[in-house]
RNA sequence: GGGGGAUUAGCUCAGUUGGUUAGAGCGCUUGCUUGACAUGCAAGAGGUCGGCGGUUCGAAUCCGCCAUUCCCCA
């Protein structure tokens, strides 16, 4: 059944419709199908109050193709959504809104804060669903998940009693990075290093030892002085030699601090000489280590300065702390200079304020499985597209540090320890660790801190499945969907996020194992390959922002061009795997090619003869037996060759390249040549070259849908319904894609013949025609569709080419009658492989004009029959290089030759 | 300081293991209501592939150095 096509193309009309039709039909559902191939995506979790922006469409987009293409494929594929809680970043949004009514989290105590939390993430949650099903996502909308769903949260508890009891966790005193803006610790991939222009401060302080003797010390950070504990030089620098061992006078609160020499000094940085505040600096808090300094905390948790500071200082801001000390030092005498300087400070990554080292004891993961991790990326278990990345991930594990995963933050998963009452917290007598809690509730509280979202989000790959159960269900489903195929997501998160999924999975998916053998890794990694997209910028190469106001909004682009225009533009410009310089103008090709495709239905279904059967083999019934004239056999032939080449292009994720690939042939080789030519032939009146033609467009059109639907699957599926190749009103995706080697034994078996040689053929005639078309706008005739043309054939074989091809040579180069000829002179000429192609002027011909064109193609080629002389006549070349390279700078060299003479000739004719 | 990219037409980018005269889209110029499509059709201009050296019969492609530039980590 076929239905008539509007004339013009309405994207919303035909996305809302179709989107509907598939989710009620439950064709993106994800099932168990013991006799097909799963090809399973898990969808990078946008937070939960999260909004859909260009990264996601790109991101988005990539998952929905590899899974639709898996559909066509016959797989049975799972796309699984969710969202996720984003403990920080949520929280910081809740609280910023609490302000705005007045109050605070401390004010409302955990459970109230807790309940407005929940109110949020309902209210603002989920939206970003409903946009990813206007962009065509086909997830299975039935399995979502949400990190903070209480199924979720008992996998993330588990894992963690897991860990725990197998000695990955523990809890330890040190310097973390603090965010005095949220006010918890925070993970180093956390914490942003950005250039700052600050200044160094050179004081001098006056030994103990030896009064009127001072020592210059350069620091950026006078505001800690009260936390010094001691000072450092290098051991092996001698200008500070005979002071190790002495002291000398803090200035305030004034106190002797011990000098001692360090290796971690550097002798270069400033007066070699470093102020040592082990409460608030990862070196120096080594470096008192090392030499039993005390450790003296100034600050509060919120940046201020405490009471350990001294009276003036106390509740002071600590910037403004910092002006105070240089102020303090000038008046006691001390300052010796200030000079600009450019440092590097570590930014909160959601608070964006500079983090504070803090001494605190926190909950800290040692990496499971690191080696395995590291071994399944190098022996392909796991493969990153681009490959480059690869080196990315094993250079972060070489250099992994152990994981601080508690915050002091109130919306995550909650850690599940209880401490026992009034008893020391340090002390892991008095620990308890479970799922479920302690039997005596009132003898324990419960760790006041959560998890990093992230420790929840690397469960994703099968918590999300209802990892750990003994339910048959959670079990199959695991065993057929997990590993999941494939990981598409942007390189930010590949420490965050990739690395993190892939040590979990190894450690818990299996039994408890010290080590694991090639078989196991393969068994337990979450993905097998990982496609890493870059970042969408905006045209100038800036990152998308609010502020900046060059974020556009998908929607808006959607209402605009379409789903489907939106998506093939997305992924028409993404390069291979490099940052997307995005301008909306470069994606009105999606919109324009939804526009081509349509109207090339739409000319199909007027040249008539489609209420017949449209399947595959219905169509090719149609062709069966008979030879195929040039172009029928040109067309399939490029069919064929596309169908491989996208083959090739997901084989080896290459997706900068589908669209390219598509476009090309269904626009530039369907629409522009295939099409043109067969109007000819749908001229013809009871010939079989009629009734072909409209088969070749059949088989054209319905193959390139199956081969777009991924990229656009709105406009496809719709075109697959009124065309009519929709069999008793299934969907494109239930149809089967065919492989390029699977078409050509069809072919064989029906008895089409499809040749390498006469699509070569019709390359030929192509250029002849262009030839003709460019003589004749030369002469400003190309609208004239009534001129004369003179050919004079290379050979015999080309004159009968040419004759087979007169009526479509006629048509599309513009010409009311072509004759051959032995010999034509004094008329303008072009040189092609068939022949040289004359325009029958009735003026007088601008010999100028056409000796200075000839001229020109004459030194061109010229220069390539030097090129390519040489290259022959060089005996290295021939010995050496391979004989068909050798052959075919032959055959190349010959044509070249033949042309510059023939042109050479009409040079002199004229 | 360590590491990873990038450098090809005015712009954004392709260019698979080295092998014809280096391609596409956009932009630009010219001409077109051609049996669906002006969101279209046709023709055209435009590149010593960042620089220097090396390997090779042959380099945009492989190697080295340099320059410019972006990113990650410290």
């Amino acid at each position: 059944m076929s239905t008539e096509l509007e004339q013009s193309y309405d994207p919303k009309k035909v996305e809302t419709k179709w989107y509907k039709t598939w989710e009620e039909s439950g064709c993106f559902d994800g099932e168990v199908k013991n006799d097909r191939d799963s090809f399973t995506i898990m969808i990078p979790p946008p937070n939960v109050t999260g909004m859909l922006h260009m990264g996601h469409v790109l991101d988005n987009t990539l998952q929905d193709i590899f899974i639709r293409r898996a559909r066509v494929e016959s797989k049975s594929a799972l796309w699984f959504p969710g969202t996720d809680h984003a403990s920080i970043a949520t929280q910081v949004k809740v609280e910023q809104s609490l302000r705005k009514q007045g109050t605070s989290r401390r004010e409302l105590g955990r459970e109230k804060f807790l309940e407005k939390a929940w109110e949020w993430s309902d209210e603002h949650g989920g939206i970003i669903f409903n946009q990813l099903r206007n962009l065509g996502a086909s997830c299975d909308w039935r399995r979502s998940r949400f990190t903070m769903d209480p199924e979720y949260q008992r996998s993330v508890i588990s894992s963690f009693v897991e860990l725990y009891k197998r000695g990955f966790i523990y809890r330890g005193k040190r310097l973390v990075n603090w965010c005095p803006a949220s006010q918890t610790a925070l993970s180093n991939e956390e914490v942003i290093m950005k250039p700052q222009k600050g200044k160094l401060y050179k004081m001098r302080y006056e030994i103990v030892e030896e009064p009127g003797r001072f020592v210059e010390i350069s620091t950026t950070r006078p505001e800690t002085i009260m936390g010094d504990t001691g000072i450092a030089v290098h051991p092996e620098d001698e200008r500070y030699a005979d002071l190790v061992g002495k002291h000398c006078w803090r200035p305030f609160p004034r106190a002797e601090i011990v000098i001692v020499a360090d290796r971690a000094v550097e002798k270069d940085f400033g007066t070699g000489v470093l102020k040592v505040t082990p409460a608030h600096d990862q070196v120096d808090f080594d470096i008192g280590k090392r030499h039993d300094l005390e450790v003296i905390d100034v600050m509060n948790p919120d940046g201020t300065l405490n009471d350990t500071a001294g009276e003036e200082f106390a509740g002071m801001e600590r910037f403004k702390a910092r002006k105070l000390a240089v102020l303090k030092l000038e008046e006691l005498g001390l300052l010796v200079e200030i000079e600009d300087y450019d440092n590097n400070v570590g930014f909160s990554e959601r608070a964006d304020v500079p983090i504070e080292p803090r001494l605190s004891e926190q909950w800290y993961l040692k990496y499971p499985k690191v080696e395995e991790a590291k071994r399944a990326v190098e022996n392909g278990t796991i493969k990153f597209h681009p490959k480059r990345w690869e080196k990315v991930y094993l250079h972060w594990l070489n250099n992994i540090q152990d994981w601080c995963i508690s915050r002091q933050l109130w919306w995550g998963q909650r850690i599940p320890v209880w401490y026992k009452k009034g008893a020391d917290r340090s002390d892991p007598e008095n620990w308890h660790v479970s799922v479920d809690g302690p039997g005596d509730p009132e003898n324990w509280e419960q760790d006041e801190d959560v998890l990093d979202t992230w420790a929840s989000s690397n469960l994703w790959p099968f918590a999300t499945f209802g990892w750990p159960s003994d339910d048959p269900k959670v079990k199959a489903e695991l065993d057929y969907f997990y590993p999941t195929s494939m990981l598409v997501t942007g390189f930010d998160i590949i420490f965050f996020w990739v690395a993190r999924m892939i040590m979990s999975g190894l450690e818990l998916m299996g039994e408890e194992k010290e080590t694991l053998t090639d078989e196991e890794i393969e068994k337990r990694v979450p993905f097998k390959d990982v496609f890493i997209h870059g970042l969408i910028r905006d045209s100038k190469g800036r990152k998308m922002s609010k502020s900046l106001g060059n974020s556009p909004d998908p929607l808006d682009l959607i209402k605009k061009y379409g789903a489907d225009g939106l998506r093939f533009g997305i992924i028409n410009i993404a390069p291979n795997g490099s940052d997307i310089l995005f301008a909306e103008e470069r994606i009105e090709i999606g919109r324009n090619f939804c526009t081509k495709l349509w109207n090339a239905c739409r000319f199909r279904q007027m040249a008539g003869g489609v209420s017949g059967e449209q399947s595959l083999e219905a169509i090719v019934d149609r062709l069966a037996g008979s030879q195929l004239e040039g172009y029928g056999n040109w067309i399939l032939f490029r069919l064929l060759q596309t169908i491989e080449d996208i083959e090739g292009q997901f084989a080896r994720f290459e997706m900068h390249q589908l669209t390219h690939t598509l476009h090309n042939f269904f626009w530039g080789d369907f629409c522009d040549w295939y099409v043109e030519a067969a109007k000819a032939m749908l001229q013809l009146k009871d010939d079989p070259r009629h009734d072909a033609a409209l088969a070749v467009s059949d088989l054209s059109i319905r193959q390139s849908l199956l081969l777009l639907h991924p990229i656009m699957p709105h406009i496809t599926e719709e075109l697959w319904s009124s065309m009519g190749y929709s069999e008793n009103g299934g969907f494109l995706q239930d149809s089967g894609l065919i492989k390029a080697s699977e078409l050509r034994s069809l072919f064989e078996s029906k008895g089409v013949k499809i040749d390498e040689g006469g699509a070569q053929r019709i390359e030929q005639v192509k250029e002849l025609i262009t030839q003709a078309r460019a003589t004749k706008a030369e002469y400003k005739v190309a609208s004239k569709r009534d001129v004369t043309l003179f050919v004079t054939p290379t050979d015999a074989a080309s004159s009968t080419v040419i004759e087979d091809n007169l009526d479509t040579i006629k048509r599309l180069a513009g010409a009311a009658t072509i004759e051959l000829r032995e010999k034509v002179e004094n008329l303008p000429g072009s040189v092609s492989a068939l022949g040289t192609v004359y325009l029958d002027l009735s003026s007088a011909v601008d010999v100028e004009a056409e000796k200075a064109r000839l001229s020109k193609e004459l030194e061109r080629l010229g220069k390539a029959i030097q090129a390519g002389t040489g290259k022959l006549k060089n005996p290295k070349f021939v010995d050496k290089a391979p004989p068909t390279v050798v052959e075919g700078a032959r055959k190349q060299l010959a044509e070249t030759q033949a042309k510059h003479d023939e042109i050479a000739r009409l040079l002199k004719s004229l």
